[in-house]
DNA sequence: CTCCAGGAGTCAT
DNA sequence: ATGACTCATGGA
């Protein structure tokens, strides 16, 4: 069996998977199926850590993709002591949190689908844009497609996107794949601007507004200084925070102003939190 | 039946 | 700048 293991009591594959940052994963008895961009990886708990099963070439890319290299014990810690009981509580429950490294794109294209809709029908249209646009791989005898490239985006009708069940937002999808599809994605010129900048440049595309926005620069382009802010995070701002504020632009800057570089991180602590006991 | 889901575009003040 | 109305779809 191929792969690496992991001991890391900042690593859980449980929290790191549901704190809502990744669409492409399913779980059965324990173990995690995970696809990013074209390549798949196993993930379970194993005795003194967790077990990541990927092909021996992969194993750079899945130890980026979690993370891996990146020290928590300082983020946690100043969760912990952050003075807010809430945030304290948060960072505890979900101690394994990491932000992964995705591609932009993926995360670009998963986050329109997101807006105004429910996560197990996000991950079930996402999966059926795959399927249908994904090129197949192979996994050990297992095929599985990859996230669709744009080209094969740009080129699918509307109706197939309606038929999957993107509704309204179908629009928005096409229209983008086709633009991309003729101008380009320069990652490397994008990557350069700061965050209000790239934020800027986020909010002129069709279906792409704050939250959107916010989530692409922080699980697309790893802006740690980016806080999205959704009906969850507006109901600990409301609950937890004694806030005021009703604009969830505003609510947002208020947590980044507060939380600077740390922003995404608490906010997937948050999240996490907010969500896993509300749930049930 | 209504309400809601990781909201955003449009148009009216 | 702010507030409402509307936008598909499916599950509760």
């Amino acid at each position: 069996m191929i792969g690496f293991k992991v001991s890391d009591k900042f690593f859980s594959i449980k929290d790191t998977l549901t704190c809502g940052q990744i669409f492409r994963f399913t779980e059965s008895d324990g173990v995690y199926r995970v696809i990013s961009g074209d390549k798949l990886c196993y993930a379970r708990n194993c005795l003194d850590g967790v077990y990541i099963e990927c092909k021996d070439t992969d194993i750079d890319y899945f130890r980026h993709f979690f993370d891996l290299e990146t020290d928590y014990s300082e983020i946690y810690n100043k969760a912990i002591s952050s003075g807010f009981e809430i945030l304290k509580k948060s960072a505890k429950e979900g101690k394994g949190v990491r932000i992964l490294n995705q591609n932009p794109l993926e995360m670009l294209f998963s986050f329109i689908v997101s807006q105004n809709n429910n996560i197990p029908r996000i991950k079930s249209i996402i999966e059926k844009l795959c399927t249908n646009l994904g090129e197949e791989r192979e996994f050990f005898g297992e095929k599985y497609f990859a996230f669709p490239s744009v080209s094969k985006m740009a080129n699918a009708t509307l109706d197939f996107y309606k038929s999957i069940g993107l509704g309204y937002r179908a629009e928005y999808i096409l229209t983008l794949a086709k633009d991309i599809n003729n101008n380009g994605f320069d990652e490397e010129k994008l990557s350069k601007l700061s965050t209000n900048e790239l934020l800027e440049e986020l909010l002129k595309i069709k279906g792409v507004g704050k939250k959107v926005a916010d989530c692409v620069l922080l699980f697309g382009f790893r802006r740690t200084d980016s806080f999205p802010v959704d009906t969850w995070i507006d109901k600990v701002y409301k609950e937890n925070f004694n806030g005021k504020e009703k604009d969830r632009k505003k609510i947002s800057n208020y947590f980044v102003d507060l939380f600077k570089e740390d922003s995404g991180y608490f906010q997937q602590y948050l999240f996490y939190y907010k969500r896993s006991i509300e749930n049930k």
